[in-house]
DNA sequence: CCGAAAATCATACCAACGGGTGACTGCGCA
DNA sequence: TGCGCAGTCACCCGTTGGTATGATTTTCGG
């Protein structure tokens, strides 16, 4: 800011030290006042416009707008929470199928193993989640960020 | 825009003539070409900064921040979900506290009746829902925006 | 005040779920 | 090569869940 002022003057300064010089110099005639004054404006104003733009600087408005993400777009299974409860690959298979609705028999037959190694997979997962039921499994499951 | 360079123009123009005026009405001396200088100066670098406001002031940059809200916490219940599937609000609450992970047993000393009512209730939901498990009923709920 | 919807409860039955135990097979790592 | 882990499967048994049917009470709008 001070130093647009202070450049303001010294172009003005010299800008009126030129003038003075060409008048002595060359002797122009007293009526080319005319041209003088178009140069001194067009100079000026040009130099009044840089001023008014840098001075003013761009109005940057800022609108900030909440937009609710939709958490299950932008979820992303991370290996790091599964491991950090020892749940292996297979386990998490079956929960995410479990929490998606699927009896013991219908994920048995969607992964083509037996009901019995669901059963097997499901109680280690209960185990682990310190569940008792499979709908409490889903649940902390959820809240713990390991389904969406 | 167009006004804007028009009144420009209009205006040096009007000050050559008056500067004109006042050279041969008063017969101020040549040498004060100066004082002309200076004047038409700061006249035009007042005029250029305000042109420089005016023309750049005009594009308000927005910038829209977008500030990712956690949806869940967004989540209201509406009653017209609700009724346009046909269920109750007795339903709906149990609903709410099977997805929470709880048995018909917990869910029953939860709200002071019978396991029976609850299972009742609880057959109902399935039957509005298209669901034959709790599992699945909290799967299609959650995906109606039933429940968050 | 009356009737429909909602809420409550019971009984019986069968399917599904969950716990416990044991066993077998690959696979990677020491 | 042996050990441990993940995955697979089986059997039994008790618990829980879900269906069907029927009944009573409460609530609420016309």
């Amino acid at each position: 800011m001070k130093r647009h002022i202070l450049l303001y003057g010294l172009l003005a300064g010299v800008l009126i030290v030129v003038l003075r010089l060409i008048e002595y110099r060359y002797l122009i005639a007293t009526r080319s006042v005319e041209i003088y004054g178009g140069l001194i404006a067009a100079l000026f104003a040009a130099l009044g416009i840089w001023l008014g733009v840098t001075l003013t600087g761009r109005p940057e408005r800022v609108v900030i707008r909440e937009v609710s993400v939709p958490a299950a777009s932008t979820f992303v299974a991370d290996p790091a929470r599964r491991e950090a409860l020892g749940i292996t690959k297979r386990e998490l298979e079956i929960l995410e199928l479990m929490a998606a609705g699927m009896s013991n028999k219908e994920i048995a037959d969607h992964i083509f193993v037996s009901e019995n190694t669901v059963k097997t997979h499901a109680s280690r997962l209960f185990d682990k989640l310190g569940a008792r039921r499979r709908t409490q499994a889903i649940s902390t499951a959820k809240s713990s960020g390991l389904i969406p």
